[in-house]
DNA sequence: TGATACACGTGAGAC
DNA sequence: TGTCTCACGTGTATC
């Protein structure tokens, strides 16, 4: 089926030429055995776009992206695109290294070409093409959006299932490792240079991050992954709304759709193996499905996977992730090691519901000790009340860092509310000469004009100059009507007086 | 010895037309007892003062006064300034109602001369005479500077010893409610209109917080006092030298002075009456005794308690306090409730240590828990795993914010390195005629003006005018010298390419 | 050896 | 009713 995708052999060097021969044919596999078709693919929207935007906005990372577990219909279990978030390097040194040697308009365009193919491959429809909305293409977008249409088995070996099957967070963060790590995506991922690749279990999936900065590895990092996508980054202020509730456990509807559902759901498990006490829930905390954000502000909703299998419920979603979690999902094989704390002592088993329900309780609140220590810097001591000490004198620091910017920020943007300009207005026969006087730091220039063109007003001189040192005064004259000289210099003060 | 407090009648009228008549008597009468000499005053400065800032600044509280608990050597406790910190209100609509509208001179000196009278009369020397610094007194400011030499004996009858003595917090906001509990401060407290106070007892003392906005009860700042004060609000980045221990217990040192020293000492406690858990710790979180902000920032130094006994050591510290809470302290006399858990069961009593131990670390953690409550806004859930997630996401939430305002602000502060503008030069015989142009927004005006200045630019002419809607040009002509010309528009490039 | 910190099982209130 | 949360006493690891 490799014929769908080229229909020449220049065609073909050209899209090896960008993706590498390797991504080339895993894609080609991939598109002509119709993979996506085969797996039970939950909803567009995961509700997972502002979590991981936060973990990659004002952060190293280049781009995250979650891989989903989704089940297949045939058997065995794979990830796919959940859903991504990438920024592109603009501010800092941290360039796009390649791209900035020789990124001229002729690449754009194959680069441009490659997508739509692509697109075109994996059942995209014309109107969805992102592609074409883009103006130019940077090595690292080439990468995040050629990742879109991948997808791996949970028996293949990669990065992601790695990680997923191991429930362990991989963090490489040399350049040759990382080729390693990205298998298929290698080649792209060498273009653009990325030192450093982090894939982090979580529930119902895998969380990939990676960056061009070489950054050693971090534990709170990983935390900070395991919280948001884990405990659930939200019950904040944006989504305060109560669940819906199935089975006595939180039901977290997908974005706008109100048909596509998530479950959370949690299994209970009857041995303390694995993680017993991790809540499955993925709270809604954003929509979108894959986001691109640099200076401009593009964001694309590519809608991937345009063949989902459609009229699913409620109730087989739950089986479904179930099959997925029951096959393939060893998670942390090895016991904890419950260090602490009076031994089991199991001397009846009638109420070990209740003995587990606490344990869960208990692992929960320390997932969110574990977070918070991911998110509070300066810790003095390890132990919780100092943690929550820290986490108490830092939000207050933050507060008011904050409302000091804010103040800042107020000032800045209406110097004329503390200093309103002298106005003096001289109306002629045919025309009025105005002279606005105030502080030169503080002279709103731009506001002047604006008032100008919102009143239509033609400015015939124009001059400014300075007086004793400090002073700005900007002499003008205008044509007016009669009546009109009153009404402007009426507006004019009022425009600067806020 | 009325004698001492004015030389004449009309000083006397004068006074008490500022202080009040009542104030005027309590304050004489304490000045006269020379009462201040009576107690161990334990240190002048009691670093609270970081505390007490963060309690005020960014609020609607207008001041926060800490009374400390000192203990007289003729028996008896009382309580006595402190420390404490105001704030003008200069933003905002809460403006000093009063002296809003007849602020004038002449009141500002009767004022500035009062408040010289009542630093000598309690003993200051000339030196250290703050008023003569102060260049305006505002109503607030005379309540909050006349406040320091106010004290309380246990046994008296106002807000500051009910609330300690009760060991509960009131919470006033009516200003009739107000002006009872300020008693002999009323008149002043009516000048400046205060519609709320709060006096929240705290380790060693009580916190007044006072504003002229009415302000319902909220147990969140309550809370947050009592953390500050009683858990420790520090421990964060700034002090995180160990202390030093004594009896096992945290020991912190007073500000600077190493000589004046706070214990933390937690009694034991046999029965779980009162605040068992408690730990008596007072952290030391910043440096300053007494503190005034406004606008202009002037910091007061008062070196108030002049005549305190010197020479005391810890251990005189220690009974001290001890005393004091012995003989003074039913802070909270109804046992606490100890609703849910297991029944105390005590069958034996010889690992009562470690339970005892291990309910006040239960304790702390709680109170760190009520604190963080109180600086959360926006708690989705009661309980604590959902706090912990609101005020991970909510640190998060803060951190982008403020990388976001400070990226606006590199921007704000810099516009021209995101659009160099345009320079034209045309040298001519005697003079040079520059064309700048740059979009209308960031037009550096004040930069352009500046520079002329630093070179010692005359411009003769001085034109702006816009074209192309958002373009603004400035033309002016200035005079050279013969290879002036060259050098001032590289000068001048460089100077708007930052 | 004591002080400290944590986890565990458990009883019980709350919804 | 069950489910969830909490506090308590306790065992134990760490320093």
């Amino acid at each position: 089926m490799s014929e769908k995708f080229w229909v020449n052999v220049e065609d073909k060097v050209v899209v090896e030429s960008v993706l590498g021969t390797e991504a080339c044919q895993f894609l080609i596999s991939l598109a002509s055995d119709n993979v996506l078709s085969n797996f039970i693919t939950p909803a567009r929207d995961l509700g997972v776009q502002q979590g991981l935007s936060k973990l990659v906005e004002g952060s190293n990372w280049n781009y995250a992206i979650f891989w989903q577990v989704v089940s297949s219909k045939i058997g065995g279990s794979a990830l796919i695109w959940g859903d991504g978030h990438c920024r592109n390097p603009k501010e800092g040194g941290a360039a796009d290294k390649i791209s900035g040697e020789d990124s001229n308009f002729e690449k754009d365009v194959v680069k441009k070409r490659v997508l739509e193919k692509l697109h075109a491959c994996f059942g995209g429809s014309d109107e969805d093409n992102f592609a074409k909305k883009l103006d130019g293409v940077s090595d690292l977008e080439m990468f995040y959006l050629t990742s879109m249409y991948y997808s791996f088995q949970l028996d293949s070996v990669c990065g992601p299932v790695e990680s997923y099957k191991s429930g362990k967070a991989i963090w490489v963060s040399d350049a040759s490792s990382c080729s390693h790590h990205y298998q298929s995506r290698a080649f792209l991922a060498r273009v653009v240079g990325f030192q450093t690749v982090v894939f982090v279990p979580v529930n119902s999936g895998v969380v990939e991050l990676g960056t061009i900065k070489s950054t050693p590895e971090e534990q709170s990092i990983v935390d900070m992954v395991k919280f948001i996508f884990t405990v659930g980054g939200s019950s904040s202020s944006q989504t305060t709304k109560a669940f819906p509730k199935i089975f006595g456990h939180e039901l977290s509807l997908g974005g706008s759709n109100s048909q596509s559902v998530n479950i959370n759901f949690s299994p209970k498990v009857e041995d303390d193996s694995g993680f017993p006490s991790e809540s499955y829930d993925l709270l809604a905390i954003g929509s979108s499905n894959g986001c691109r954000s640099d200076s401009n502000k593009i964001e694309l909703f590519p809608h991937l996977n345009p063949m989902i299998v459609e009229g699913f419920n409620a109730q087989s979603r739950v089986s479904g992730v179930e099959l997925s979690k029951d096959d393939a999902l060893p998670q942390h094989d090895e016991r904890k090691p419950r260090k602490r704390g009076r031994k089991p002592a199991n001397g009846r088993e009638e109420p070990l519901n209740h003995v587990e329900a606490e344990r869960q309780r208990r692992e929960k609140l320390n997932q969110r000790f574990y977070a918070l220590r991911a998110v509070v810097p300066n810790i003095s001591k390890m132990d919780k009340a100092s943690l929550l000490g820290d986490a108490i004198t830092y939000i207050t620091d933050l507060q008011t860092k904050i409302r000091v910017m804010e103040t800042e920020k107020q000032i800045a943007n209406n110097p004329q509310q503390f200093s309103v300009p002298e106005i003096d207005f001289h109306s002629r026969h045919e025309d009025a000469v105005v002279r606005m006087s105030c502080p030169l730091d503080s002279h709103p220039i731009s506001g002047v004009i604006k008032t100008f063109r919102e009143h239509q007003i033609l400015a015939q001189e124009s001059d400014v100059s300075t007086v004793d040192n400090d002073k700005i005064v900007h002499t003008f004259s205008i044509k007016t009507q009669a009546g009109d000289a009153e009404q402007l210099k009426e507006k004019l003060l009022a425009a600067f007086s806020k």
